[in-house]
Parts: C-alpha cells; structure tokens; sequence
DNA sequence: GCCAACGTTGGC
DNA sequence: GCCAACGTTGGC
C-alpha cells in the first residue's frame, strides 16, 4: 500500500499544531465540520490511516505549516452534522445516510524551521502546489511525494517519505 | 437547468 | 477590515 500525502488547513483560533501534541487525547484531533464535497471525498475515500500531513495553520498573522500529523483513523461519518446544536449541522444528513465525513489526525513531528507561506511561494520547485494558489480555499489538499519531501527538508527534519 | 444572490474562505 | 473567488442556494 502506497502512503499518500496531504495538506489539510486548520484555522490557528481552532486548533494550533502545539494544542493538537498537548491538548487533545492521545495528541489526536478529530476533523469536524468539513462541509465541502471535494475535501469530504478526500476524507471519505482517499485517506488512509498512516497518511502523512503537512498540517497548514490559516487565519493568522503568519499563515504556515509548523509540522506533520498522521492519519489515525479513516473517514466515518462526521457526527457534528448530526447535533442541531452544533454550527454545523446539517438537515440532510443522517446517521442512516451521511453526508459529511471525518478522520483523526496524530500529531507526529514538529519542524526544527517554521514553514511559511511566503517561504513554499518563494520556492520554484513548490509553485505548482495548490496552497499556494491564489484565492485557494481547498481545506484538504493531496501533495506529491517529492513536494512533501521539499517542505520537510525546509522545515529541518529528515524523514523517510 | 440557468444564473443571480449570497455566504464563506483566507491572504493581505 | 477588505475583497476576490468560489461553492451553494433557490427562484424562475
């Protein structure tokens, strides 16, 4: 089984990469609320446990990835769409037919060099990787191994991608 | 099935 | 806080 890469985005006033490690269970956050068909397919049919990720925080002063998750567990229905009291719930699903999904993300490593934004955009080699597109609001995004393998080497760390 | 309106994303 | 782009909604 081949190990697939990704890029998932997470709003640094949701969860920051140092409150993954130390505030959630098991240092394991749960990907609610994802309310968008193509990354609900990603999560739903691509992911699989073990995947590497490049955990990217948005919606903040320095926008960046500060290091690696892994996937813990594969999509199972996103139970926050279920909740009427939760923002995000949906009427159109159901626990007999849902239509939104989650996984589990694993803290793994954090870099030794914060990853910027503006470093991967001032990086020839990562120009045609979708985060640094403009007006790309992708929350969960495949990466190629040897983009993958770039942005750990600019975050200082070996890894066996 | 078209398309205008609206809400959200997310860098700046 | 601005605003461009994109996805979704809903009237026709």
């Amino acid at each position: 089984m081949v190990r697939k890469y990704w890029l998932m985005k997470c709003e640094l006033a949701a969860c920051s990469f140092d409150e993954l490690k130390s505030d959630r269970p098991d240092s394991t956050g749960k990907w609610r609320g994802v309310r968008n068909y193509q990354a609900r397919n990603f999560m739903r049919d691509e992911m699989r446990k073990g995947d590497w990720v490049l955990f990217y925080q948005s919606s903040c002063d320095t926008p960046g990835v500060p290091g690696l998750a892994v996937i813990a567990r594969e999509g199972y229905p996103d139970p926050s769409a279920f909740d009427e009291k939760n923002p995000y719930y949906d009427p159109k699903s159901s626990p007999e037919k849902p239509q939104w999904y989650s996984v589990d993300v694993k803290w793994k490593k954090k870099f030794k060099n914060y990853v910027s934004l503006r470093d991967i955009k001032a990086t020839p080699e990562l120009s045609d990787m979708r985060v640094v597109q403009r007006f790309q609001r992708l929350s969960i995004q495949p990466v190629n191994k040897e983009h993958f393998q770039k942005i750990c080497d600019m975050g200082g760390i070996k890894i066996n991608a």
